[in-house]
DNA sequence: GGCGCTCCTTGACCCAGGTCAAAAGCGGCC
DNA sequence: GGCCGCTTTTGACCTGGGTCAAGGAGCGCC
């Protein structure tokens, strides 16, 4: 099986485009190969088409003339980046860091937007993920609107470990995180530190945490301080 | 002419749909007139569709369970909103009131959606609008995270009177406004009296402001203090 | 005109979170 | 092991903007 193939599929953007349509996608794509560290583009670049990452992490951050940083969304395996800007046309609004080695399939704008042209239940599903990404934007936006520092990340906590898991990984430095949240990494660690005070997580080996107590963690996410 | 055919050819969403397409949207739709202080919709509703702005001002907002409100948007003649969750299928994210008098054309989100299905054009053209929103919204973001209460002041005053006029209104009252730019009215307040002492704009009748120093403004918006 | 709204401005004070600086941790690599 | 370059933690301090409270200011209405 082609690598590119096996990318695609395993990409919830893409899940559930089979057939003729999967053909054409996998025909355009060509493997996109990140060292640590590596730019796929820049802040201002035109866009090169749409990402799917395969394995690694690509950080998408945006930076201020004044030079702070903010990252917008970490791309992990099965996630797609740049779709909106090779939808839309527009230049790349974000740099686009491999955290880690990272092997993504890269289907060229030009290519894409033509597949769109034509196949009209590419479009459709499209339409959908896009949906779901302005609704997780908007989520993202009044996290750092109406939370303080400790229920942005009592919210983060619920999120990333689901309904039933309790357990789970940061998945990247705490530094980015707190960039994420839009804090800085000295009030992350303080945070962190007075929630494991309360007995409302515990830090485990290997950079991951345990849940102790989601009402708790509700509670803050909610306001109550 | 009907009424809803007059607001949707004014609307930019649907500026390109034309013919059949435009006569089908045409007829599912039905007018909505919402009294000052009305809401089209609750947070948290099922989403009854997609609203075009034919007059009057809709403020789209979501509260937190603090209470603490966030503008994110307002919806002025010839802007649509609800689009996204009526695409997506989603629960209405935020709360619509009219500001004043407004009178909306309403596509219902079930006709809506067959449209799309049935409709390949209107399809397209939605996903470029969807994509600019998402871009709005991204600029939107990084203008809270990455610059201070004059910089989100400078920048907003830019972007709303275009690079020819030097002169606009506000729009709204000065406490939306400011909850859409994450600041409480009297940092507005004191930051627009700055501004002002500062020879930088200039208070005119009826709410409206003339630029004086784009430069200036622009260096703001940029992080200088 | 006066009364009662609501919105806006101004002042005094406060605090969450940022900044700066100094240790710890913690791999990777020779 | 020991060194080097990172990230993380902790402490002391500072500040932008929030909060609370008291006046204006505009305006519709009796």
């Amino acid at each position: 099986m082609e690598p590119t193939r096996e990318i695609l599929t395993a990409c919830r953007f893409f899940a559930d485009v089979r057939g003729e349509s999967l053909e054409r996608l996998v025909g355009m794509a060509r493997l996109v190969h990140l060292a640590k560290g590596e730019l796929a583009f820049r802040q201002g670049d035109p866009c090169p088409g749409v990402f799917a990452v395969g394995s690694g992490t690509v950080r998408l951050f945006r930076t201020a003339p004044s030079g702070k940083e903010h990252v917008l969304h970490f791309a992990e395996p099965g996630a797609t980046f740049a779709e909106v800007a090779a939808i839309g046309g527009f230049a790349c609004p974000a740099f686009a860091e491999a955290t880690s080695e990272a092997i993504c399939a890269l289907l060229p704008s030009d290519s894409f937007a033509r597949a769109l042209q034509e196949d009209h239940a590419l479009c459709l599903q499209l339409m959908g993920s896009m949906a779901s990404w302005v609704r997780h934007l908007v989520g993202h936006l009044d996290d750092i609107v109406l939370r303080d520092a400790a229920g942005r990340l009592a919210q983060r906590f619920l999120q990333a470990c689901g309904p039933e898991r309790d357990t789970f990984a940061l998945g990247s430095l705490k530094k980015d995180l707190a960039s994420h949240l839009n804090l800085t990494s000295e009030t992350l660690s303080r945070t962190l530190a007075r929630l494991t005070r309360d007995g409302l997580i515990e830090p485990l080996a290997g950079g991951r945490l345990r849940i102790l107590s989601r009402e708790g963690l509700r509670d803050l996410a909610d306001g109550a301080s």
